[in-house]
DNA sequence: GTACTATGTCACCATGCAGTGACATAGGTC
DNA sequence: GACCTATGTCACTGCATGGTGACATAGTAC
């Protein structure tokens, strides 16, 4: 479907052409050949052809320089940024972001991990992955983002008197609403009318998020007018 | 893997088989095989080869009497209640629960809907299914649940004064959410700390869920302590 | 130059898949 | 009984997959 030079080549004489020996850069085409594939087919075309094909390289070197698929995608889960990074969701001054009330700080939070996500073509395909298979790099992945999380949460203290058992609970039930419409928007334009695939579906989505974070992440004694 | 008669045979002589010949049952032993797999592998186990084997049928039949996978599949989606009906989430008295609060009645309605999802290992792999996959099986699903929620909405008719441009966003924000719980409780245990495959985890997600209804579903003008 | 090794190419195997054509026979009609 | 058709069996093709062994050659050390 691509079109792929067969390996990495340079014409020396004319009419010749020398293969470039060149492990290091070979490993690297072959794990950048699996972020190409996930970010356009999506997972299930992920394999050793695929891949080999993808990189315009012999399949037998994923063998050899990788040991196999699954050794290449645990090389491949420790090689990128598939998370957002925390300040992605804090923002660049945290501080500004701290000044607020817990409800707004968790509206906002939540909204700029949704984008993040949305930016984020191979990690909407590995969290779609994640919901079907459980595989190496997916375990990976699932393991980074559990760490992550906990990093999150510990950048966002609850307030004096906060309603803390709800709190991450609502969190997390939210976070599993914005993954499932991330997911669902591979392949479907809307959910029973909720728009997944436009700015303007995400931004409405945003205010119910921001609608049950004000209403439900308050501080004891406040209540909302 | 699992012992499968060749196809329904009667033993009339000793030492002797003869092969029933019934189109109408070979036709629901291959509906039903597709059903089995689903339950027991899983989406991705579905194929021409492995429905006739696990209805201990020849695999043309498939394409005799449905026409080929994609049709067999067709007549699935038609063949089975793989959608909660209303009473399900209503309860056998609808008016019973219509007495209470709009908040009250969404809380005990989304806690009743998952729990018919988590009743239903065929359902669970579908939704599944519709998050990897467009074809005519979960597109035929995904429209059922499109109406299916429509004439849900019909019996939840909204309070005097209810905010019900919030209403609906919110409500399927959570049935979002328990979708996503629920096709991730097919492989994973927990999800950064909720627990999805046990009873009591659930009842943790429907305390969250409830508080959410509780504090967003409430009609002007009222207000939560 | 010679020899060696690492890198890359190619041909092949076994397996599983969707799909098809030729054959066998049960059960009914005449 | 003879015959016909619908039902079911079997053997096969063509294709893609994951995986492996034998070969070719670039680059280097001597």
């Amino acid at each position: 479907m691509v079109p792929v030079q067969p390996q990495g080549r340079l014409t020396t004489v004319p009419g010749t052409t020398a293969v470039v020996r060149d492990k290091a850069a070979t490993k690297a085409r072959l794990l950048d050949a699996v972020g190409t594939i996930l970010a356009r087919e999506g997972f299930g075309a992920l394999g050793v052809n695929a891949v080999a094909h993808e990189a315009g390289v012999d399949k037998v070197l994923i063998y050899r320089y990788f040991g196999g698929m699954t050794d290449l995608l645990h090389a491949f889960g420790q090689s990128g940024d598939f998370w957002p990074s925390i300040t992605e969701v804090l923002g660049e001054d945290p501080s500004e972001l701290m000044g607020l009330p817990l409800a707004d700080r968790w509206a906002i939070g939540l909204g700029r991990y949704a984008e993040a996500l949305r930016r984020r073509p191979v990690t909407k395909e590995i969290l779609a992955w994640e919901q079907i298979e459980q595989n190496e790099l997916t375990d990976i992945l699932r393991q980074a983002r559990g760490e992550w999380f906990e990093e999150l949460m510990s950048h966002f203290p609850g307030d004096e008197d906060a309603t803390d058992a709800d709190l991450v609970g609502t969190v997390l039930l939210i976070v599993g609403a914005i993954h499932y419409f991330i997911v669902l928007s591979r392949l479907q334009d809307d959910f029973s009318g909720v728009v997944v695939n436009t700015d303007e579906g995400w931004a409405q989505i945003s205010t119910v998020i921001s609608g049950i974070c004000q209403r439900t992440l308050v501080p004891r004694g406040e209540t909302d007018a």
